[in-house]
DNA sequence: CAAATAGTGTCTCTGAGACAGTATCCA
DNA sequence: TGGATACTGTCTCAGAGACACTATTTG
């Protein structure tokens, strides 16, 4: 039996909160097709590599960043025959949410990375809709899992964590209806005890991320 | 550049309530590997072919029934290195949903093909696996979208749109807030101005499905 | 008529949002 | 002390669920 032969590759979407904006992981590309664009993160399935693997090491080879604390799950693939020059790729995307970091993406793969706010980026091959898709799907799934904290570093106040939303959401939200509201829903933070001390105003509590997989009741956007 | 070279395939989780049950179509397959073992219905992406096409080809050829009033959905992509002996095959898993139509699967490709209630059925490859993401993702998508009237036929009473979500949830629900509740929903359902006849008790009306990509607010699951 | 199913009204409870008010830090 | 931020209490309104009740058909 024969068939047609495919390249896989796995594309990322890496996000993070910065300067309250949502923004983007983009490298610029190195080589052709696209040469000297910008581009989502990615790279070829190795010959013995699964999918999720490939993910992994993609994110850990574009950024120098893995670790715990993050969050990996995939987006959906995309095939349309005409989306590669060199070839019929097939791409299967992931989308990672990060903490804030200290500006990794040096010395890398890649000849150059930045983040930028996401939006319509003019990106090579279909990565405006793999970013349109991995943003989607990251503001709804805050609505309905604790998954914001993982913008966060392991311990943080529920104000970072409100902030976290408004970023994602592009939205303004009432600190205390969401102070309420984190602190009721069972599993989605859970109090460390600890507190912040040295900053101007009364100190917060500090949490962790809850065990739960599902917030119930979720939170709601406005907008949809 | 080298890079590994893959088998690209659509395999397809096909849904639809018969007897008050929501059941996915099988096929027995014809060939190595796995030949005689019931799996899910799929196979190769053509070399100039879109994935979405693909599906719809597959849908095709398997049920025999395509056409307008049932809804096709990418789930994901599988690519574990062993998913298939043959070599390395990446699948790319298409949710169909159907209405409950006079059992097709006749003279088709598939040596054999009916439909079973979902559960943990033994299929061959990872399609257990992928039939559980594919019911999840049904499940999940009639709370928030009027996805549900994908099962029924273009007109349809209430009561056979709440048997739809009694079926996929496994939940009973009360008929008169069901009612309520989907009639004041903008979008869900759109009235047509006629009845059912014939049958015993008051005539129901009968609705098409609304234009509403998203319902708000939802129904929700007591489950989850 | 009774049986059956469709559809409405109404009550209660929960949770979201608005926002006053209290608590506890820094300068 | 005042300014700032964290947190709590309380009111109101919308929507879910329970369920009594009315409407309209078949037999």
């Amino acid at each position: 039996m024969s068939y047609p032969v495919f390249a896989v590759t796995v594309d990322l979407v890496v996000l993070t909160v910065r300067e309250g904006e949502l923004q983007v992981l983009l490298v610029r590309r190195g080589c052709e097709p696209f040469l000297g664009e910008w581009a989502l993160p990615g790279g070829f399935v190795l010959a013995d590599e699964d999918l999720p693997t490939a993910a992994r090491r993609e994110l850990a080879e574009e950024t120098g960043l893995d670790g715990p604390g993050g969050h990996l799950e995939q987006i959906a693939s995309y095939g349309d025959p005409d989306r590669d020059p060199r070839g019929r790729v097939v791409t299967v995307a992931y989308l990672a949410l990060l903490p804030d970091l200290p500006t990794p993406t040096a010395g890398t793969d890649a000849a150059e990375a930045e983040w930028r706010p996401v939006g319509e980026l003019g990106l090579a091959f279909d990565h405006d809709r793999i970013l349109a898709d991995g943003v989607e799907r990251a503001r709804s799934k805050l609505e309905y899992t604790p998954l914001a904290a993982a913008f966060c570093p392991p311990e943080f106040t529920i104000a970072a964590l409100r902030q976290v939303y408004e970023a994602v959401w592009g939205e303004t939200i009432d600190p205390r209806n969401f102070h309420r509201k984190a602190t009721s829903t069972p599993g989605f933070v859970s109090a460390t005890g600890a507190s912040t001390e040295g900053e101007p105003g009364r100190p917060a509590r500090l949490f962790r991320r809850g065990e739960a997989a599902v917030l119930n009741p979720p939170l709601l956007r406005r907008g949809a």
